[in-house]
DNA sequence: GCATTTGATAGAGATTAACTATCATGACCG
DNA sequence: CGGTCATGATAGTTAATCTCTATCAAATGC
């Protein structure tokens, strides 16, 4: 059991190096910045505590026992792994600074980290994110475990003992097949055209299946009995003629180069989702994270 | 450099520790043996300390920031390494216990260590001797530079800055070839007697030189040109025929036993060398050496 | 709701470590 | 020899630190 108070302080055993690398007190006693005598009282005091007289005081010198020459290493690792420990925290002060758990949705992930890594990079370059990818729903529970330091939502509702802030508004398009009877035209879409049509969704648990759910609840359309579990697949699916999509605008770039897809505007109240970054409240990395929100903002990947 | 006053203490990191395996500050401060407020105030002194935070304290419990993560490993081996060096120390409490590094004049150490050697491991099976076998000048210095413990001299005078026990008085007897003069009869001879013989002698720096030539001021003898390095080439010589030597008595058992060679008892008073064990006027081991002194006086190797 | 538990805070008290001044001893040097 | 310098130890006081009890605000759990 290591768990015993232990009878000594740092302090004392640095005045321990000091006294054997100078052979001295006085020296010593400079060296550590103190007046003489604490060093003799500290180190009888150490000696005292261990049962072990390091230091044979002669007027010949300063001179090591032979338990102290063994002892003396022991001194050496302890203060040298507390001094490493003081160095490594060093590194931790700056919050923008050492690993950072990041959580983001599945839906959000393909399209927003190929930009937003590098950004983070070489903004932040002592920042080591470590993301990971999940559902909301999982990775708000890791948050609150403290598994995680933020993530990127998109959110519903305020999430109970998180703080968010919005990074953007992600606009719905309409994505259909080719040769469907969207996909000619230039003029927003209204909602409300959709009555009937084939849907594709998102599986369950993924917010985005809830967010187009939503947009669309006072349309009737069929829900079709597939239900994608990646966003490329969903297009991929209304790619391939089984269905139409709504698709946030941040899959734009990605997305519309598909020869077999047309994505279409939405008209006025276009839906959206609202992306968010989170984190626990009162979590250190708050500051950090308010700092990483502000880059992805600028990176204008949504609307604002 | 890594000198620099440490910005903490190992009772700190005894907190940090309590609190990372119990996550609740009331039941690591019981295991700490303190009132939870104190261990509040030096988590948040360390903290400050470092400039990082190592746990979030949140209703939902205790969680470990990755900065805290991370640096309790090193806290970890600070307390180990603090932990092993008091528990090194205890091995060291005892003054039979620990290297102990013991000098011996070559005139002595054949004669001696093989019986003194196994009875120290048997009495005191915890130290561990390290002999140096060296000449009285040599031995005394690296006893006042501390670089032994203690040494088995066999003095003339007393040692300046050195204390001494004594071991007893080692006589000396007269060892003459076989077929001398001297090699017949059992009475013990006077030293005058030996006047006119050709003396062998030890080289020069080895104290048995001196105390011969002592016991022999007053007889005129020839000094042959050979002066032996080692005891038993001396008895070698004398037992080929070359010359006469004195010889301790403490050597008896080793050397009487060859063919050619003869140990006569001299006449009262019986030059003698006086063997002592020494130490550095307040080492730290003239506890031990007193003991290590009654036993070896117990051996009776020679008269006390 | 209400009792319980969480960690944080305030202020007093006790402990610890620091300081200055001084001592005893031995080394060094003329 | 005798004075000067250096050594580390000691005494007594001051300053800093740590710990204590008592209490708080907030959240949990039945």
């Amino acid at each position: 059991m290591t768990g015993n108070p232990l009878p000594f302080s740092l302090r004392q055993l640095q005045y321990v190096r000091a006294i054997a690398e100078t052979r001295n007190f006085r020296q010593a006693a400079e060296r550590c910045a103190v007046a003489q005598p604490s060093l003799s009282a500290q180190l009888a005091a150490l000696e005292a505590a261990l049962g072990v007289r390091f230091f044979e005081r002669d007027r010949r010198g300063v001179i090591l026992t032979p338990a102290g020459e063994a002892l003396l290493q022991r001194v050496n690792r302890v203060l040298t792994e507390a001094s490493e420990l003081r160095e490594e925290a060093k590194h931790f002060r700056d919050p923008l600074a050492g690993p950072f758990r990041l959580g983001v949705i599945p839906t959000m992930a393909p399209y927003l980290l190929p930009k937003a890594v590098p950004a983070l990079r070489e903004a932040f370059p002592k920042l080591v994110p470590q993301w990971v990818e999940d559902r909301t729903a999982t990775l708000v529970a890791q948050l609150q475990q403290g598994r995680l330091d933020g993530a990127l939502l998109a959110l519903e509702a305020e999430l109970q003992d998180l703080e968010t802030t919005t990074l953007g508004r992600d606009h719905f398009l309409l994505a259909v097949p080719k040769g469907h009877a969207f996909a000619k035209g230039r003029k927003p879409i209204r909602i409300h055209a959709l009555e009937g049509e084939r849907m594709l969704l998102m599986d369950d648990g993924h917010c985005l299946r809830h967010q187009a759910l939503a947009a669309c609840r006072e349309v009737g359309m069929e829900e079709l009995e597939f239900r994608a579990t990646s966003l490329p697949t969903l297009v991929q699916m209304v790619a391939s003629g089984i269905g139409v999509s709504l698709l946030p605008e941040m899959a734009l770039a990605m997305e519309a180069g598909r020869a077999s897809l047309v994505l279409r505007r939405l008209a006025d109240p276009v839906p959206y989702r609202t992306v968010v970054l989170a984190w626990r409240r009162g979590s250190h990395a708050a500051v950090a994270l308010k700092k990483i929100a502000k880059l992805l903002r600028n990176m204008r990947h949504f609307v604002q």
